[in-house]
DNA sequence: CCGTATCCTGAATGGTTGTTCAGGATTACC
DNA sequence: GGTAATCCTGAACAACCATTCAGGATACGG
């Protein structure tokens, strides 16, 4: 629960955007059940009424604090897509991608948080859906360009895509519990080896067995 | 004579077992965080008063209400599971059984609070831990079954029975969170799909197209 | 410089809610 | 039928927290 940094930024904008950040830190370390604007000042560094000075509610800080977290979402989901990859590539991406839990209690876990807000507020299904609609379609576009230049058999690619899709949450689900039966490095492979069937093509094709070196991305999902 | 039941309401026994029904209620109506000791004593009909004379402290109730859920769950499996039946039948069965989200806000909607306090309670943990571990017990004995008498097909029954548990999870959220592309109709359809996948064999033997006109179980998974 | 708008804060304020408490009602048991 | 244990209640009590407020500091245009 440390400040993220104790220099005083005196750019109002800067401070704002740093009670953002906090707002989504502490979001992650205590869920909306237990965020208090004390506790987001205090990570901010600032007093709790300039967050409501800034943001004029709670709530309205965790909704704007939500709202970034789906910017970044999308920024990186852009930047690690590569465009011009064969499809069996991108899908290995995105298994990739979706599949990491991230730091501590990470990304995933917030997203947990917003499903069960969402069966009660109507923002907090918004937001899941739009991010959900969009991870989707972007499975889509590889599945059915794999299904185009011949490498991917699907008879339903809407169900399919649904499946995976569906499939990610639930091993997240495994995971951010710390399910022993699901280790958090073998996430990546269970969905990956669903994928390999779904599209009929051999697993072999897409799980690599090469340790990970790979640099933890800040956002998954 | 006076029966020991003639004064039903009256039985300190039967009104604890309305407040913890009434507790139950409550937590599906408003989860975790929203759960009063106020509402379950209006929802039994009593004083908030007596609800902590019994339970000492609102998460003791809340704790204890979870705790004859799971007791529901177990018993529910038992009296669906038809121990004579076939692999096959028997897999539909857990598909239909795993797969009913139940009236309004539903079993899964209680189930997804779960996970959520799970992240930081212990206790929640636990009680995860164990329901998920026999349910996949369940799910194991027949893709063990199955393959025994060769009328499945399964490379890695580990690995299938964490997917196909993993799958069924992220279903259910989608349908508890009314997902326009996972109508609750369709997510029986879609588990048997990706369970005849895994376990190879033709999905028309497991998704059977005649309309229910079951009952509606009272509890889910 | 000076005045004004913006930014920021510590100290109230007020509402919500879990829990305690003192005692009334009911039951169990002799 | 009387007494002690149990059951139950309304009325405080106290903690917690979001939000308000009055005014201090700071930037900024003129």
């Amino acid at each position: 629960m440390a400040p993220t940094t104790s220099l005083a930024a005196k750019d109002p904008e800067e401070r704002r955007r740093r009670i953002l950040a906090a707002a989504v830190e502490v979001l992650k370390e205590k869920g909306f059940a237990g965020a208090r604007i004390a506790d987001i000042a205090a990570m901010a560094g600032t007093s709790p009424a300039l967050v409501v000075y800034h943001f004029t509610t709670l709530d309205g800080a965790l909704a704007e604090a939500l709202g970034s977290v789906e910017d970044d979402f999308y920024v990186d989901w852009e930047r690690a897509l590569p465009p011009r990859a064969s499809a069996v590539e991108r899908l290995r991406v995105l298994g990739e991608l979706g599949c990491d839990t991230g730091p501590a209690v990470g990304n995933w876990a917030l997203w947990m948080e917003v499903w069960v807000r969402a069966l009660r507020d109507g923002q907090a299904r918004a937001l899941r859906r739009a991010l959900d609609a969009r991870w989707r379609a972007l499975l889509r576009e590889v599945v059915d360009a794999g299904v185009a230049d011949g490498t991917f058999t699907c008879a339903d690619p809407q169900a399919t895509v649904v499946r995976l899709a569906a499939l990610m949450d639930g091993l997240a689900v495994q995971v951010s519990l710390r399910d022993p039966d699901v280790p958090e490095d073998q996430m990546t492979r269970l969905w990956l080896e669903s994928a390999a069937v779904e599209l009929g093509i051999a697993s072999r094709r897409l799980v690599t067995t090469r340790r990970r070196t790979t640099r933890r991305r800040t956002s998954a999902r």
